[in-house]
DNA sequence: CCTCTTTAGTTGACGGCGACTACAAAACAG
DNA sequence: CTGTTTTGTAGTCGCCGTCAACTAAAGAGG
C-alpha cells in the first residue's frame, strides 16, 4: 500500500551481463568490510544471492587475492563448520593525504584498511604557498608510495583532503581561504611529481572525506543519513545522504562557515556579517574563553588549533567560570547552526570534529538543547550531537578510505595483479 | 585520473538476471520520458544499449502498450526512414492529490503524461477537521478514479500532497499544523475509502512532490540538483539531489518554513524566535505591505494566497511605493534563506512556486543579489531563483507525476494487462 | 527501370551469468 | 558406525545482452 522511502536507485547505465557480475561482486566485497570474516552461506543469507553464486563469486575473489580463508570457525553446533572468509586485498594499497594550514597528514592502507603508514608533518601551508606546498605534498607522497610499497601493497589510489571548495572532477581546489590557495591544479601537479600514471587521483573537501569516515567506520558507521562537522582553523562541513556523499551540484555542498545566522552579527574575515564561523569558530571562541593577553596581541591566526583546545579544556576541567560561559555561548550557536542542517537534511547524527570534539564534553550538551528547541522534527530527539573518535586527522583517514570505497564499489577498477 | 562525481550508486540489492531486463525496461522508459517520438536507434544511442536489445525490449513494452509506435518520420536522409516509438500507457493511469488548508485539488494522468481528470474543490479543511476531510477526499479520490476509468486509465497509483510532516513508509501524517493534523494514517483511511487493494497509495509532503514535478517537467526540468520553495500558508522546501528526492532520516527533511533565520527576530507561530516563516511568509508581506485595515482586524489567518497575492501584484503594478519596500524587504530575507541552502545542498537553481513566484517580478532580483552576496560558491551566479510555471496547484501534478516516476523506475510493478 | 549505397530494424547463434537440483564434505548425536 | 544437519560445490537450465548476418526501405545515379 504505502511506499517505501529506499527507492532503488534509477541507474543511467545500461545494466550488461559483465555490469550485474560487478554489481555483485560489489556486493559481496561490501559485506566484507561490514563484517568479517563471514562464510559463504552468511554472507548469501546476508546479500540475499543464492548461495551457489556467492561461492562462484568467492572463488574469484580468492584468485584475485581480494579475499582470504580465515579459517574454520565452528559455531558449536551441529553440522559441517563453516569455513570463515575475510577481506584480504594486502597487495592493494590506498593512501589518503591531507594538507592543511599547518600540517600534512598522510594515512595509508591495504583494501581491508590495516594501516601501512601514518605520518604527520608539520608544514606552515600558508607561509610556504601553494607551490612550495606542492613540492613538499609531491616528496611525502613518493615517500609514502615507497612506504606502501616496502609493506608490500601496489598503491592504486591517493585521495587529498583540502580545507575548500573543490572541483573534484577536474582535480583543482577552486578556493581554499585559509590555505591562500586559488584555482590550484592539484591533481595534475601530484600525477606529474609521482609520474605513476595508474595511480588515480582524487581531491576532495576535507569535511566531506571525514564525513565519509564517520559513515563507514566511526562513531556513526552505517548510518546513512549524517552530517559532519570539523572546527580547525576554520569550521567545515561533510553532507552524507542515504549513505552518499552529497557533493550539490558544483561539488560546494556543506559550506557551513559562511552561513549566514545573525543578520546584526559582527564582522567576518569573509567581509559579510554574521557568518557561522564568527559564532562556533575557534578564534571566537578564544576570544571569548581567554583574558585578552593571553592570546597574543599581534592579532595573529589561532596557532595550533589542537594544542590551544588542549589548554582550553585544562581550563574547563578545572572549572574557570569564563570558559565555562564561553563554551555555553559557542555551544548554543553550535546547536543553532545544527539546527538549520537538521531542518534541512534531517539527519540521524552531527558528528562533531576537530576542536569541536576535543571539548565535546563542554559543547555539546549546550548544543544538543538548543538543536532540540530549534528543529521542528526532533520532537523525540531523532537528531543527536555525538563527537568523532578519530580527532583531528580525520580527513586523512577518510580520504583512504574513500580510495577503497571506490575500489570496492567497482571492482573493475582492480587490475593490479602483481 | 581524476574521478568525475557521478558515482554509480552501489545498489544494496543483488543483480539477477531478471533484475537486469528490468533496469534496460526501465532504461528504455525513461528515455522516452525525457523525449518522444524517438526511433529504436536513437534510443540505443541515448542509453547505450545495443540496438538489438533495444529491439527486443521495444517489442515487450510494445504488447504490453507502455509505448505506441509514433509514425515513420522521415528526416530527409538518406537509407531507411525511422520509425518511431513513443510513450503510451494509455490504459494506465496515475492520480496526483492535494489537500491544502482551503482546497482539495486532483490531477489525474496516463503513464505518457496526458492530463485525464484535473479538478479544484473549494474546501476548509481546517474547519471540516480530519475526519470530515479524509472524508471529503475519499469522495474526491473515488469520483476521480471513475473518471479516470471512463478516459479509459485503469489508476495503479494515487500519491496525496499534504503540507507537512509526512511518516512516507507508513503513509502517515505526522504533523500538519496549518490543517490542524497529527498523527493521521491518511494512506489507510483513503485505501479503505476506495477499497481498491491494487491501487498503491503513497503519501508525502507537497513541497517535495513539487520539486519533483519541477524537476521531470518544470522549469528546472532535468536539473539533478534543485531547491523548492512554496510559499502557501506556510513556507515549505523540497529537495532534489542528484535526480533523486531528498527526505532525510524521517523524511522530514527540506523544513524551511521555521528555519532560525535572525535570533532577534519577532516571535513566530510555533513559539521560536526568527523563524525564516516570520520573515517571507505571506502573513509578514501583508502586514509590511498594506495598511493595517485592510487586512482585516479579527486577527484571523490569510484568507485566500492566491487571491491575496494577486492583490499584492496589482498595487505592485501601479507603483505603490509601500508595497516596492515590502517585496523588498521580504525579498532580501528569501535570498538570506536561499544563500543558507545554497551554501549547505549547492543546487544549480532554486525554484519558487505559491505567492513567490506570484509576485517574483518583485521579489526575484532582490532575492537572487542578497543570495550572490551572501553565498560561498555562487561567484559566478551559479545558482539562480526561477519562479515556477505550475503556479499554486503544483504539488497535485507533482503527484501524479511521482506516480508514474516510480511505475517507470520499476515496470515490474505495471501488472495491469486488461 | 535498375542497381548501388545507406540507414533501420530483425533473426538466429553464442557466451556469460545467476538459479536450481543433486551431491560431496565435515561435523555431531546416539 | 549410522543417521542428521549444515556447508560448500558441480552440472544443468533458462534468460539476457551481444554479435554477425540478413532483410527492409528509402535515395542516388546511371
Amino acid at each position: 500500500m504505502a511506499e517505501g522511502r529506499r527507492q532503488q536507485p534509477a541507474a543511467e547505465v545500461p545494466a550488461s551481463v559483465a555490469a550485474m557480475r560487478l554489481v555483485n561482486l560489489s556486493l559481496v566485497l561490501r559485506q566484507l568490510r561490514v563484517q568479517s570474516p563471514m562464510s559463504r552461506v552468511e554472507i548469501a543469507d546476508a546479500t540475499g544471492l543464492h548461495r551457489t553464486t556467492v561461492s562462484n563469486l568467492m572463488s574469484e575473489l580468492l584468485e584475485r587475492r581480494l579475499v582470504r580463508e580465515a579459517g574454520t570457525e565452528h559455531a558449536g553446533a551441529i553440522g559441517r563448520p563453516r569455513r570463515g572468509v575475510a577481506l584480504h586485498g594486502a597487495h592493494i594499497g590506498a593512501l589518503g593525504l591531507e594538507v592543511n594550514v599547518d600540517y600534512i597528514a598522510v594515512h595509508g592502507t591495504d583494501l581491508s584498511g590495516r594501516a601501512l603508514v601514518e605520518r604527520r608533518f608539520a608544514f606552515d601551508a600558508v607561509g610556504a604557498g601553494p607551490d612550495r606546498t606542492l613540492r613538499r605534498l609531491g616528496t611525502a607522497t613518493t615517500e609514502a608510495i615507497e612506504a606502501t610499497r616496502r609493506a608490500g601493497a601496489a598503491p592504486v589510489g591517493i585521495a587529498v583532503a583540502i580545507p575548500g571548495l573543490v572541483d573534484v572532477g577536474r582535480g583543482i581546489v577552486r578556493l581554499a581561504p585559509n590555505l591562500g590557495w586559488h584555482d590550484v591544479p592539484l591533481a595534475d601537479h601530484l600525477a606529474a611529481a609521482i609520474g605513476s600514471p595508474e595511480i588515480r587521483i582524487t581531491v576532495d573537501n576535507d569535511a566531506n572525506l571525514s564525513a565519509f569516515a564517520e559513515y563507514l567506520s566511526g562513531v556513526a558507521a552505517g548510518t546513512p543519513d549524517l552530517i559532519y562537522l570539523t572546527g580547525e582553523v576554520g569550521v567545515g562541513g561533510g553532507v552524507v545522504v542515504g549513505g552518499m556523499l552529497h557533493r550539490g551540484a558544483d561539488g560546494f555542498a556543506g559550506e557551513v562557515g559562511h552561513l549566514p545566522v545573525d543578520p546584526a552579527g559582527g564582522l567576518c574575515g569573509c567581509g559579510r556579517r554574521g557568518c557561522w564561523e564568527t559564532k562556533v569558530g575557534l578564534a571566537e571562541l578564544v576570544r571569548l574563553a581567554m583574558p585578552s593577553q593571553a592570546y597574543g596581541l599581534d592579532g595573529a591566526a589561532v596557532p595550533d588549533p589542537e594544542e590551544r583546545s588542549a589548554q582550553i579544556a585544562r581550563g574547563l576541567g578545572e572549572g574557570d567560570p569564563r570558559m565555562l560561559r564561553a563554551t555555553a555561548e559557542v555551544g548554543r550557536w553550535l546547536g543553532l547552526g545544527g539546527a538549520i542542517m537538521a531542518n534541512l537534511f534531517n539527519p540521524r547524527v552531527i558528528v562533531v570534529g576537530g576542536y569541536f570534539s576535543a571539548l565535546a564534553e563542554w559543547l555539546l550538551p549546550h548544543a544538543q538543547a538548543e538543536l532540540e528547541r530549534l528543529s521542528v522534527a526532533s520532537t523525540d530527539g531523532r537528531c543527536r550531537f555525538v563527537a568523532s573518535t578519530f580527532g583531528f586527522g580525520a580527513a586523512s583517514r577518510g580520504a583512504a578510505m574513500v580510495v577503497i570505497k571506490n575500489l570496492i564499489d567497482d571492482p573493475h577498477k582492480i587490475t593490479t595483479t602483481p
